[in-house]
DNA sequence: TGTACATCAGTGAACGCGCGTTCACTGATGTAC
DNA sequence: TGTACATCAGTGAACGCGCGTTCACTGATGTAC
């Protein structure tokens, strides 16, 4: 009834609506081009619109490359959150491993489904593209799903304390990095938590690392004909992996 | 005095040199505008030369690409090559897991300081470009370096019996694609090398791969602001690696 | 409810640029007698 | 050693293509009275 409301309605929903198309088949064209090859007179084209009209939805094409990317943080943060949240709930309070599995699973399944957004945003940059602020939020879900984890098993007694911490000297500069993080990181999001030893921490990224470059390899064809298909070498990983955080 | 050898030097030797230096300008290119934007316009431009006369060096930018990847490829196996051999040299009689380490620390090192080439041969795939046979043999040489001190540790006992390795079903699988991966590795390198175990090989590509994704994070951005610098980090990373393969 | 005006989406032409590749050519270098 | 010929490197113009972005415009949609 409102007259605002129904301009929403009309002219503001079919710019919602095209906002949304245009970015859906410049998601496409990643496929066939990859990031630096995104055009936005090709994706013009395929929409059946002249190029120039593009520029009432996006001021320039790296605006447009900026969306897809914030998308694709999102899209990942998304799934992770829910594999966090979801392994937690099916199985009545799971484990921290379980949760860190799961998790790990899921940002594969994620590359798997998603390959060319995995590629825009883990791959190599784009030559002259800076990534905007805008896109440090976004991006710093994938991390914050597995510290999450990290955090919960601190607090519930879930971590064990590994041997190999006892090689991290307390006061070297791994160490005090791995503190500044874990206090960065209760900072943003919870104060009252529970600290993460940096020991812990740094098996953590290892392993985290190590997700993502078995997922580069396996997107990126270095696997070829060696462990393929990659799915139980990828559940082993995890696995491993899972215990040498020292998860349980 | 020999005519033929006469021509070797002069015009051939011109023909030698230019083409070394049209891989050069392009090597530098590529820092420029990435593996994509490698344009042989521009490399001709910088050479002081007209773009068509490249066409008597390579008869398409993708050739010129090609031979990039194949350097590239061979430039990392030379590095990799002499830090295994070097390492076993200097300490007499070197032991597996310092030889591995030294390795691990090579891949690093070439990397940042070659990071174009790293991201050509390691990072997301050109669109459109179809990597030729001849790049297979170049491109194996760094999983071979690795390869090959496993197999060395076995022959000489260096390498743990690990309870992880009783976690991997013997027929399983993933056992049966590490052991088709050692029979195949032995076939081409040395038939009468022990066999690695399965496990001890899986365990070996878990730590390779989270080499690669640990640098590849560190040279596409994703530690800024965390694990900065990066040094204290890897040290740890590679030495914790070392010991998960089992190495010693 | 009806009309005058403002807003906005999309058009089409144009600017200026860069690219890979082909081709007929000139002139220098090398070869054979 | 000298000359006739063959080989080859590099030139410059051209073909046909695609790109991002700007700009004056038309016509439809929305707003205010």
């Amino acid at each position: 009834m409102n007259p605002v409301n129904a301009s929403h309605t009309a002219r503001e929903r079919a710019r919602a609506e095209l906002t949304r198309e245009i970015k859906e088949e410049a998601r496409r064209q990643l496929a066939v081009a990859g990031a630096d090859g995104l055009s936005l007179r090709a994706v013009a084209r395929s929409l059946g619109m002249v190029s120039s009209a593009l520029y009432r939805y996006y001021p320039s094409r790296d605006d447009l490359l900026t969306a897809l990317i914030i998308d694709a943080h999102n899209s990942l943060g998304d799934a992770l959150e829910a594999a966090s949240a979801g392994s937690a709930a099916s199985v009545a309070s799971a484990s921290a491993s379980r949760r860190w599995a799961a998790v790990c699973h899921a940002v594969r399944a994620w590359a798997l489904a998603n390959p060319h957004e995995y590629a825009l945003i883990y791959g190599s940059p784009v030559p002259g593209y800076r990534a905007p602020e805008a896109t440090i939020g976004p991006a710093s879900r994938m991390p914050f799903a597995f510290a999450g984890i990290l955090r919960d098993a601190v607090a519930l007694g879930e971590l064990a304390a590994v041997p190999g911490d006892a090689s991290l000297p307390v006061d070297g500069p791994l160490a005090k990095q791995a503190a500044a993080l874990t206090a960065a990181l209760a900072a943003a999001d919870a104060p009252d938590a529970p600290e993460v030893p940096p020991g812990a921490l740094i098996r953590a990224v290892i392993a985290w690392t190590q997700l993502f470059g078995m997922i580069s390899f396996e997107l990126f064809g270095q696997f070829v004909g060696t462990f393929d298909p990659t799915d139980d070498l990828f559940a082993n990983a995890i696995t491993q992996m899972t215990t040498f955080v020292g998860l349980r």
